[in-house]
DNA sequence: ATAAATACGACCTATTTGGTCCTGTATATT
DNA sequence: AATATACAGGACCAAATAGGTCGTATTTAT
């Protein structure tokens, strides 16, 4: 329960290493799946999505592989999380909305403000602060 | 991601209502169930488990059911979950430790950090803060 | 041409969550 | 004593999510 998934971990440790090697040079999945041992597929797909939502930059063919295209600390990890596992929330009615209960439930005012707390927690942590060296 | 179970939204509905009926009196999670459209098995199992934690006293028997036992203002968030759902942690390794990645992660110091704001947010937050009326 | 790399959807498997069923025990009421 | 009501708890099943694999296409450096 609260537990972050195995997508954002393989992807906040490919972001590291690749924060390593410096702002310019490429990392191919490959290469981090191997050093890291992480399925090599579930990790390119991971990428993908990065790509698609512009925190990383593919660049195809031999020699190519992902660098980042946006300062790690300016990139918010609710914002994150969201471009790998989708919308979240603390209980369904906080995106979802057709929950059985909602008419009477006695307690969704209370919870939303802790989703709020949480969302606001993951607002003021960004990337870098997770994936920057030391 | 990062979503509260079914169960223990379940159980924080039950409690909420109790509070409302006072502290003496009795409440059925029959009377529970039906009033708030929770499948009656589910809610008998999760007061279960309170019970065994000594959250709740149980009294069998016709016009039996369940009262509080302790003051809810003094029981941690974290705790009931833990109650609840078993051990919580952000990560894999914050409470189970045979991760494949955990001697090569470079992201397991910072995640940690996360893991522990989050516990500590929930070690602030009473069950009371939810259940309370208004 | 070839090989190395990303792109991406389809698909499968494992785990977790959500829910049901059944049998047992205690007890208030009659 | 008999009965009905309520908790206790294990076994089991179903749905949803998470984790992982496969196949095929596309781009491009060599
Ligand atoms: S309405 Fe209540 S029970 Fe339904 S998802 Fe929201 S908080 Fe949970
Ligand atoms: S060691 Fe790293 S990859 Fe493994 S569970 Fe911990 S944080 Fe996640």
């Amino acid at each position: 329960m609260l537990k972050i998934t195995r997508k954002v971990e393989y992807a906040l440790i490919a972001l590291s290493q690749m924060q390593l090697k410096g702002d310019e040079s490429l990392t191919s999945v490959k290469e981090i799946a191997l050093q890291n041992d992480i399925p090599y597929e579930l990790l390119a797909k991971t990428m993908q999505l990065l790509a698609r939502a512009k925190i990383v930059e593919a660049v195809k063919g031999p020699q190519g592989g992902y660098r980042l295209k946006q300062d790690p600390s300016k990139i918010k990890m609710t914002s994150f999380f969201e471009i790998i596992e989708g919308p979240m929330g603390f209980m369904d009615c906080s995106f979802d909305s057709d929950c059985e209960q909602i008419r009477s439930c006695s307690i969704r005012t209370p919870i939303q403000r802790i989703n709020d707390s949480i969302r606001e927690m993951f607002n003021n942590i960004s990337l870098n602060d997770i994936t920057r060296a030391v």
